[in-house]
DNA sequence: GCATTGTTGAGAATGATTGTCATGCCGTCC
DNA sequence: GGACGGCATGACAATCATTCTCAACAATGC
């Protein structure tokens, strides 16, 4: 049974008004910030939990760290950008479609695909680049 | 200047008769095996270098261990079998057309993609399933 | 050969994540 | 309302991949 303590309250309510994909430290800090003392080990157990549950997703950058993010049920893919972590669920019919070809070519089942995209969205490349057109 | 080691024609040799992904530490372990000893942290320069230099992939397993292995040049996707490490190599064309329209449908710029797929291969298949068919 | 300078390696340091286990609190039953 | 059983918590230790440090080493150019 999955009980209702006060941290996962808290957690789950931290997340809910996090538009952009955190660490587990960094939710950590949060909640203490917040006043909400929960110890890290409980961060790390709940997020697991919720993203096992399809509750949040899970996106590792380039040096391995895990970062969380409140999602929306089902399979979808990401758009993340670089600089200020706003992000975009993609649907992404076109890649599922890809996968399951590839793996029928390659006589491979139980395909599971990753695809993430990661870019500069326009409000930071207008910020970064002053405006200038960048392909 | 790059010079050319003992050290690194070692783990260049050993990356060239080695067809699945390997960690840092399973390198480090097959040089000490085959005699050559490098040390671990001389792996794991050697490795990012060359996987700057786009002659080795990477890729991220589930725990954020980081996996090499030797790969063609150029921009590619891996379809990996989860249960004996076979990988092919695939050219993708469908991904970057998805990703580029995305990005451009999202006002995104310098986007930048993973897709890896993760499966089971026919022989694998055939040896945990008995032989039957499973979609 | 010899100097120059990039490279190596042993071990320490880092930092995220996980394990431990006594204590605490939720849900339930009375 | 109050007791109880057991999952949940948290402070801290442990783990483990990866990076750092820096003196000793060895390719390369001359």
């Amino acid at each position: 049974m999955q009980r209702m303590t006060r941290q996962r309250t808290a957690l789950a309510d931290l997340l809910e008004v996090t538009p952009d994909f955190r660490s587990a430290q960094q939710l950590h800090q949060l909640l203490k910030d917040a006043g909400q003392n929960v110890g890290l080990a409980t961060v790390y157990r709940t997020v697991q939990a919720m993203a096992e549950a399809g509750d949040v997703d899970v996106l590792r950058i380039e040096d391995g760290e895990a970062l969380y993010r409140r999602c929306a049920r089902g399979h979808h893919h990401h758009l993340v950008c670089r600089e200020c972590g706003k992000t975009v669920e993609l649907a992404g019919e076109a890649v599922e479609r890809w996968a399951s070809r590839i793996a029928q070519e390659h006589d491979f089942v139980d395909v599971d695909h990753t695809a993430e995209l990661v870019g500069i969205c326009r409000d930071c490349a207008a910020r970064i680049y002053g405006g200038g057109a960048r392909a």
